[in-house]
RNA sequence: GGAGGGAUGGCCGAGUGGACGAAGGCGCCUGUCUUGAAAACAGGUAAGGGUGUCCCCCUUCGAGGGUUCGAAUCCCUCUCCCUCCGCCA
């Protein structure tokens, strides 16, 4: 949610933020003209209310019978003009809150311009693709062969989309896990073990509603969502809470798996584990003082970064461009890795500076010491990864001429010491 | 799933139609006293909003509706918590 504040004092710095975005910029009237009528009301409605208390304790005191009844009356005329215009300003509330949660945040100055994915920056590519002198396989004709990913096992089951992992595949994927957790524990975050099904309440909070109601699973019966990412638990995890500033930053990392309908993506992908409506996902997760943000972000970064490099994988950091920016991002860094048999760069981590988009939609303050008055704190996110996308580029990188997986060695403390993954 | 009880400020806890944004206590802050601290005493101590800026107004006593001139207090719906029974990994 953008401060509305920010629309009515400076609505060029947000319609120009829209554009950037290639998002649409008139919205910004409607929502100067709703907030005008909305304090017009608010004005009025006050004013009454006022009246209505002060005369409402004369009341009390009256003892004459006659005035009594008089502003009794008059104080019933002036409580049905005010149930109008409460409803007036309900309705007027509910109109300009619904285009408020539609609005993206506003692109940081530091994200380059850019129309649309074709124009992200390439910041850096570490690592070597590595070159095989034999035709290096796709995952998808790997994971069969060597009995570690089951895909029509997870057709029968539940549907497309959907696979097994089995034996060495299950354990590596478990192992991943056990890595990257451990390595951000390392780095300073707190693990957190959390639902993950979320009332209403915590995906709009986080921001996935209503925007992206189209991508997520719901049980309609308990009125709950399946989470589409970690993130939605950490931001509701302070949900309407205010912090003492000694008390920041808090940064936490939690392991769940992400589930996504995948309409937008429908008929992309659709091979292989690259896009399940089932992935698992290591999620890192920060709050922050604002004027610390930057720097945060720049940690996570640091964090995200140091799991790939870790497991030797060659991958590439790309700055994303206002056009591709996510709703609630003011600036985004991707890490892609290397897939040697797929033959293309996978995204298997995303760190994004959110301000305090997500605060102000989940109510998320702090108590400055030098200040009486509580502010939004910020907040940040990233995948400190996807596995699925990580698993790919392990099997396809490492894989040897026979078929077999070499194991990274960092790895190898959580697979019992198994080293390579062959075929029985 | 069945039966009952509850939700009030940072915490405990009073309050069943008007002087209650809310007694009292704890905690915290400030001042007096003190070389300093403690104690004692005095004062202060919620959040949000407002074409208000040290003065005021509105809203908020789990949430949302309603009754009333006026609601923490009465009515309706919902949520959450606790106790007992049943079921269960």
């Amino acid at each position: 949610m953008l401060d509305i504040r920010l629309i009515r004092e400076n609505p060029d710095v947000v319609r120009q933020g829209l554009e950037k975005r290639q998002a649409d910029a008139e919205v910004v009237d409607s929502v100067i003209a709703l907030d005008e009528r909305r304090r017009e009301i608010l004005g009025e409605v006050e004013k009454l209310k006022a009246e209505r208390n002060t005369v409402s304790k004369e009341i009390g005191r009256m003892k004459n019978a006659e005035s009594r009844q008089e502003k009794i009356n008059e104080m019933r005329a002036v409580g049905d003009q005010i149930k109008d215009l409460d409803d007036d300003l309900r309705g007027v509330d509910a109109e300009l809150t619904s285009i408020m949660a539609t609005l993206p945040n506003i692109p940081s100055d530091a994200t380059p311009y850019g129309v649309d994915e074709s124009e992200n920056v390439v910041l850096k590519t570490v690592g070597e693709i590595p070159q095989f002198d034999f035709d290096p396989q796709p995952h998808w004709d790997m994971g069969p062969a060597l009995g570690i990913i089951d895909f029509e096992r997870g057709v029968k089951i539940t549907g497309s989309r959907f696979y097994v992992l089995s034996g060495a595949g299950a354990r590596l994927q478990r192992a991943l896990i056990a890595f990257m957790l451990d390595l951000h524990i390392k780095q300073g975050y707190t693990e957190k073990y959390t639902p993950f099904m979320v009332k209403t309440a915590t995906v709009y909070g986080a921001g996935q509603l209503p925007k992206f109601v189209g991508n997520l699973y719901k049980d309609h019966e308990e009125d709950l969502y399946l989470v589409p990412t970690a993130e939605v638990p950490l931001t509701g995890y302070h949900m309407d809470e205010i912090f003492e500033e000694g008390d920041l930053p808090k940064y936490y990392t939690a392991y769940t798996p992400c589930f996504r309908r995948e309409k937008m993506s429908a008929g992309r992908d659709v091979r292989g584990i690259k896009r399940g409506h089932q992935f698992d996902k290591v999620e890192m997760y920060m709050y922050v003082k604002p004027e610390e943000s930057d720097a945060a972000f720049e940690k996570m970064m640091a964090d995200a970064e140091e799991v790939v490099a870790m497991l030797g994988l060659p991958y590439r950091i790309l700055q994303l461009c206002t056009g591709d920016l996510g709703f609630g991002a003011t600036i985004t860094y991707d890490i892609e890795v290397w897939s040697a048999g797929c033959n293309e760069w996978l995204e298997v981590s995303s760190v994004s500076n959110v301000t305090d988009f997500q605060a102000r939609r989940a109510n998320i303050r702090y108590r400055p010491e030098d200040s009486k008055k509580n502010r939004f704190l910020h907040t940040l996110n990233g995948s400190g990864t996807a596995l699925p996308r990580i698993m790919i580029a392990i099997m396809e990188n490492y894989q040897q001429e026979d078929g077999s997986i070499i194991i990274p060695e960092v790895l190898r403390p959580w697979m019992g010491g198994i080293e390579v993954i062959a075929a029985e």
